[in-house]
DNA sequence: CCTGCTTGCAAGCACCTACTTGCACAATTT
DNA sequence: AAATTGTGCAAGTAGGTGCTTGCAAGCAGG
């Protein structure tokens, strides 16, 4: 791992910890096992080291793909929203910072925020192709639908950890009832027993 | 408004929209439009004047009443998710600071964090109503299910401005669909036409 | 009229911030 | 063997941070 590299990697977890003002020069460079100044000759400023590693951490994206042809709604959803929740939930710690600072710092945020609009998209198709097949039989709208999960995924990632009174059930069972609600609100036949 | 009303309204808005690194005294002191030490003289510290704060404005709480007997299910839930929505929405700025520095300052949140709490637990007590009043035929878990509105109306209040590409309806039109969305998913019977 | 009380002003303290310069040392490359 | 490159160390810049002290001005109630 070359010293630009351990840079990169400890400006991005100092950040997600402890924001743009706290993640001094100084902290990124201990966390890193270097020398404050070794910072500056690599990257010039503080701004151009923090944007470059926010951008690579929310570049490592691959949420699982949906199938072109459905044929299993309840599997094939539940295997994605547990990959989309699980990659949210790893990440949660960078996602609440950049959040919080998406008004003082926007450009920052710019490198997050695709890939979430991105997967809403594919759910969206996803859910259209199930109506298209006849899969479902409500009359909806797969946008606000797509928006739906994503919502509710999005705030089991944050909410989980930050009240756990509001979560009694276990995360996959919840998932698991979080896809068995929406594809019976889109009018998909779900019988109780059919999850994985 | 007296002095004191003044600094804590200017630290509340100035936190929201810097943070607690952010929030400096000259800035609070600038925006209460008073000298900087008359701040110290009646909170002695930031730390203080900011948890005070925060606790004031986190605690303007009243989210619209669910009721007791449920008798137009999409009425009553739109009406309850519309106020609810518009609080968050109201408050995101302020939200989002909290959630992003929740665990460098964990004694902030604990202002915030309770009142969705309950609103969850209200939410699913009118929900298993609908249920033992036959009115929801399905079988499901009403706090999975009242977890589910909460995320997804917690996504919206929080992502609508900052992924607009994400909510191709407007916020009212994406509301009664995420109802009803819900309202099938645990088995009402819901007409098309029926919303207000 | 005078006595508290609140507030503002000027100045300053010690500390942290991003960032710079100059020099020395080592490894790698030429 | 020489030169280039990458790194660390010491020192220092200018500015912002929370917070303190001393003193004067206003404004109320006795």
């Amino acid at each position: 791992m070359t010293v630009r590299e351990q840079l990169l990697a400890a400006a991005a977890r100092v950040y997600a910890e402890a924001g743009y003002r706290g993640a001094t020069t100084r902290r990124i460079a201990l966390a890193a096992g270097v020398n404050e100044i070794t910072l500056f000759r690599h990257f010039g400023s503080k701004e151009t080291l923090l944007h470059e590693a926010i951008a690579r951490a929310g570049a490592e994206i691959e949420s699982g793909e949906l199938p072109e042809i459905p044929v299993d709604p309840v599997r094939e959803l539940t295997r994605w929203a547990r990959a989309h929740l699980a990659h949210m939930r790893d990440r949660r710690a960078l996602i609440r910072t950049c959040m919080g600072e998406m008004e003082e710092h926007p450009g920052i945020i710019s490198s997050i925020d695709k890939p979430p609009v991105r997967a809403a998209m594919a759910l969206a198709g996803y859910l259209r192709r199930l109506r298209d097949g006849k899969l479902a039989a409500a009359r909806f709208d797969e946008q606000v639908a797509a928006t739906m999960l994503m919502g509710t995924l999005f705030g089991d990632a944050m909410g989980r950890d930050m009240m756990p009174e509001m979560f009694t059930r276990s995360t996959d069972a919840s998932l698991r009832e979080y896809v068995r609600l929406l594809l019976r609100g889109i009018g998909v036949a779900v019988d109780q027993a059919d999850d994985t």
